[in-house]
Formats: structure tokens, C-alpha cells, sequence
DNA sequence: TTGCTCCTCACGTCACGTGAGGTGGC
DNA sequence: TTGCTCCTCACGTCACGTGAGGTGGC
């Protein structure tokens, strides 16, 4: 019966000396015997235990599993449990990488857009990357709001027109006025403004946002901070109350 | 200007107040005061750096670099660097969870197939599992190499009825003869069967294996080392020289 | 005065990697 | 005798978690 030493198990098994000597020190592979100079040597048995640990390692369980199921006298009633388990921590890390992999995707995008790059600027994408959902979802609630105003809207024009029905287009305009009002107060009041200068988060005046120029994600107001005016990334902002703290 | 305590800026951050102590620690997010009692207190420009850094976190950089981002005069500079680095990591760790994954499910459809369960079973399950490529790649070729010999044997016989073309054929056995036995000396040469009692693995005679009764997988064979007869798991095995030691 | 919060050590995590300094075996 | 392999400490990794024992602040 042919005997291997530590380097010749190492490197049958594909793994570094030190692997081998801290499966002995961990009690998971005992060589069989020492030489007189106390060398580990390990039989034919030994190498085929190292290999079975070596392959249920590759599929990532811990030390303290392979351990157990090596041990265990009815191997067959822990194994499937064990496999169970780690197929299930590799699901959860999988989901981690890639929500973290998003957002690196998602960062790297917002970096592009920037024009002009600071520390400050990452915790602005983070207040916009966190809030985006919210945002997105009540701009979609407003939408949806307000298509059965403007479904009444067209059809008070159209009756007007063709039946002469004006009084229709009156209740229309007392329903959509205050409706549109309405609606501007509690937008205003649900979003915010990052300065690009001074990277303060405030919110605007009503009469000031309501008028100014504004694309899809952007509006151009002046920082109560800085006193600078121009294009401010719009954010989702929920508290009210806190906001007045924030400002000073 | 109000100023936060530990437990203050670790709620508003999601994190622990451990985590906050060891950015101080680590000298990451120094808090700017200390209170006479030596409690830290935090500033509103601190709370916006711990966003940044738990932002960061979130996408997985490590502290190092965070650091390494915030100390820098020029962040643009490396920013990019940084994130591109880290979108490489997780790649790379993604890949390895989806490998293991797959490992895993590898032997838990080889379980099932399984009639005894022990723990060398998993080595056999790990010899087999690591010759699969070799071993379907091998069957692949010998069926591709076939293709010729079978269309010279279906055009010799039908040249034969319809035309009287016997010497065709005669050519055809001429070289499908050697063909087959050479095939059957190659392939025979290149895989290897594990007794599923000892879990030997073995090669048989030529001759036996040859009219032995078998699946696709598995052959019924007579076992060297325990002498049971059984259907064994057919896997490659490169090398012809070992293996007679490997018996013995 | 009583909870609650916060403080500083200091060890533990997980599977090894990496020296240092010494020795076995061909 | 000279390389090469192997031995045993023992520290380091990474971002905290988890006590222990003591104290600040309302």
C-alpha cells in the first residue's frame, strides 16, 4: 500500500500544503500515520476522504458541514439537508451580487449625466437612486388621476361643439381648476430640489417651481443655500416638517 | 446646528452602532466633537459623509477604498476605477455562486439515481460528475466518426438489391470490420466503471464488457476487488498505466 | 434614582495565506 | 553536502458581532 505525503496529497488534490495540514488541525482528514520524523503520511483511504472534502468544498459547504456528514453514521439522512441549505445561501448571495451589481449599473449611469463631479455628488445620487421608485410611482398616480379629467375635458369640448352643450365645459373647468391645484400643492409638496452647487436638498417655493422652465427629472430654481439658480435634479421627499430643520 | 450621537446617526443610516464606532476606528467618519464625557457627537455634515459611505457599502466597496475616494483632492479621478473594479468582483463572485449551484444540483440528481447511499458514494458521484464533459464528448466523436461506416453500409445494401452490386458490400464489412473493433479497443481503453458496493474503480476485460448487458450510463460487470456482478456507472478515465496501480 | 445609551477593550468569525525559523529525507 | 519538502508557531485577512465591565446623560 502506497503512502503520500503531505505535498503529493496537495497536489493530487489541487490544493496548497497549508490546506492539507489545516484539514488535520481541524479534524476533518487525520493522516494514518507519522514517520519517525513526524511527517504526515496518508494512505489510498485518506486521499479518497480528501477528495470527497475536496469536492463537497467546491460546491462552497463549510468545513463544519463536511465534518458532520463524515462523521455521521447515516450519512444519507443529513446530506440532502446540507445540500438544501447551501443551495439556499448561494440563491441569497447570488441576489446580493446582483442588486449590488445594479446599482454600481445604476451609479455609473447617474455619473454620466453630471456635469461637474465631487464627493457631495454621490450622496445626491443616493438620495435620487433610494427615492426613484417612489418618485416614478407617484408621477404615475398623478398620471392616472388625471386621465378621467382629461377624458371629461374632451368630451365637454366635443358635445360643446357639436351639441352646444357650453354649461358641460363650465362644470368641467369648476372640477379641473382646483383639481389642478390640488394637485400641484401635494406634488410640490411630495418632491424636492438637490442644488448641484452645494448639494443642499430644499424645497422650492410653489409660485417660483410652478412657472420655471423644467425638463422630465429637472426644474430651474434658485438654492436658498447658495442663491444660485439653475437646473435642480427633482427627488422624491416625503416629511414636511422636516424639511424646514433641514434647510438650517 | 444640531449634533448627533452615535445611536442617532447608526438609525439613521441602518446600521449598528458598532458600525459607527468602527468607521471612527478606522478613521473612515471621525466624528467632528467629543463631549466632555468622551461621547462622539456628529455634525450634519458627518451624517451626509456616513450616507455616502453606507451608500458605498451597499454596493459592496470596501472600506479601503471608500476611504482611499474620500480622502482624494480629485474623486473623479478614481471613481470610475473603483466602480469598474467592483462590477468585476461581483461578476467574478457570481459566476463562482452559479457554478456551485449548478455543482450542486449536479448531485442531487445523481442522489436520486442512487439505490445505497454511503459516503464514498459522493466520490463516486465526484469522479463522474468531473469526466462528464470528457465522457460525452468522447461518445460524441465515435458516433460523429460513425456517420460514414453507416452510410457506406446503407448505400452498399441498397446498391446490392437494386443493382446486384454485391462487392460493395463486400468493401463495406472490409472496413467496418477493423472499424468496429478498433472502435470498441479505443473506447473500452478510455472509460473506467465504479462498483457502486466498494466503489473500486475499475477496468474491465475487453471481452466481458464487450456483450455485457448496459444502459446508456451503466454496464453489467463483475467487480476486481469485491467480485459483485451488478450494473456499474461507466465514467472516463485518461490514463491506461495508472489505473493497474490504482487496483492494487 | 432608574433606565437607556454610550464607552473601551478584546475575542470571535472562516478557510486558509504568508512568513519565520527549524528539520527530515533523498 | 545541497536542494527540496515538510514541520510548528503565529499573525493577518474583512467588517463588523458579541459580550464584559464601566460610565454619561436625561
Amino acid at each position: 500500500m502506497s503512502k503520500y505525503t503531505t505535498g503529493e496529497v496537495a497536489r493530487l488534490c489541487g490544493v496548497s500544503v497549508r490546506t492539507v495540514q489545516y484539514y488535520d488541525d481541524r479534524g476533518i482528514l487525520t493522516p494514518s500515520e507519522l514517520s519517525e520524523g513526524g511527517r504526515r503520511l496518508y494512505t489510498e483511504d485518506d486521499l479518497k476522504r480528501m477528495h470527497i472534502i475536496c469536492f463537497l468544498r467546491e460546491a462552497g459547504l463549510p468545513i463544519n458541514s463536511i465534518s458532520a456528514l463524515l462523521a455521521e453514521e447515516k450519512p444519507e439522512s443529513i446530506i440532502s439537508i446540507l445540500l438544501e441549505q447551501q443551495e439556499k445561501i448561494l440563491r441569497e448571495e447570488l441576489c446580493e451580487r446582483q442588486r449590488k451589481l445594479e446599482l454600481i449599473e445604476g451609479i455609473k449611469r447617474e455619473l454620466k449625466e453630471l456635469e461637474a463631479f465631487s464627493v457631495e455628488s454621490i450622496g445626491d445620487i443616493a438620495h435620487m437612486m433610494k427615492q426613484k421608485n417612489k418618485l416614478s410611482k407617484m408621477r404615475w398616480t398623478m398620471v392616472l388621476t388625471g386621465i378621467p379629467v382629461t377624458a371629461l375635458q374632451w368630451t365637454s369640448i366635443v358635445l360643446w361643439i357639436t351639441h352646444g352643450l357650453w354649461w358641460l365645459f363650465v362644470i368641467w373647468a369648476c372640477v379641473a381648476i382646483p383639481w389642478g391645484v390640488a394637485v400641484s400643492v401635494y406634488y410640490f409638496g411630495h418632491v424636492a430640489y438637490i442644488c448641484p452647487e452645494c448639494h443642499e436638498v430644499f424645497r422650492p417655493k410653489l409660485k417660483e417651481a410652478f412657472w420655471a422652465y423644467h425638463t422630465p427629472r429637472m426644474r430651474r430654481l434658485t438654492c436658498p443655500k447658495c442663491g444660485r439658480k439653475g437646473l435642480c435634479v427633482e427627488v422624491y421627499a416625503e416629511n414636511k416638517e422636516n424639511n424646514g430643520e433641514q434647510a438650517e
